[in-house]
DNA sequence: GTAACTGCAAAATATTTGCATCCTT
DNA sequence: AAGGATGCAAATATTTTGCAGTTAC
């Protein structure tokens, strides 16, 4: 189970309201794009725009959580870390984008194949994005 | 090779002189992120910044452009259209972020594994961004 | 105690919109 | 001719920054 606490302290990031609010929200929508805009009202407002915003960065660029491509001109972010392995497999997962209902998901079922970098390249992290349409608005 | 002209044509847009010149910086710039400021000034001003907006805007929902993930705040745009292969293989090419010199740039040499999405999906098009250091930054 | 974090206000950027005019088909 | 595209100006939206006060370690 993911904890706000452990994760703070993992990253060596001080424990502060705002930093424990907006986790446990991420932690809640893990595999999905959450806007600075949704964390803001999805914590009623009780953190200002900017510590929100600062709080995002601090995140990233620790390695907390991710930006995720998205394709309504939205910047959204999600967790870096996953639960769904206890062995840490790292397995890269697959963001589905639905034009129809407009919202990202993580298509758990699939997992990415790692992608064999050419020489003299690190990874540090990978975003899969497929924009189309998801199987509910299909049926519908 | 690709013709701005045949791509306006093909896609049903008017034929106007900022579509036109926007999209010969895409076509120099293949599988390269370019940013609205970039190609602001890649025209030397010759079009208003609103303009180049609602090029980018009609390029995106036609299908000539997509969005590309970058991890410097900054959203850019890339052809969704591709000459590398001339029988018209589709392989989705993988863009490569380097946080050391912010780059973003096209790993030709490798090609994504074609992604079994779940029944019911619909897949209108895919990216993949990898976020590393590049072999030239890893050498330096 | 001290460095880091926050709130507030303001600045800087980025993106969209209304409307009159011009251009493509 | 007619609808669509552009330029300009203004409105919105998004993100960052400075600074004084507060908090975590």
């Amino acid at each position: 189970m993911l904890n706000p606490n452990k994760i703070l302290s993992d990253y060596q990031l001080r424990k502060t309201n705002c930093r424990v609010a907006v986790l446990n929200i991420f932690i809640q929508n893990q595999h999905i794009g959450l806007s600075e805009t949704y964390l803001e009202h999805h914590t009623d407002g009780a953190f200002d725009r900017a510590t929100i915003y600062r709080t995002l960065n601090t995140f990233q660029e620790k390695g907390v959580i991710h930006r995720i491509l998205d394709e309504d001109n939205v910047v959204k972010y999600a967790l870096c870390i996953d639960t769904c392995s206890p062995d840490h497999h790292h397995h890269e997962h697959i963001h589905f984008k639905c034009t129809t209902c407009n919202t990202t998901t993580c298509l758990d079922e699939v997992s990415a194949v790692e992608i064999q970098l050419p020489g003299g390249y690190t990874k540090k992290e990978a975003n899969y994005l497929i924009v189309g349409v998801c199987n509910k608005c299909n049926a519908a």
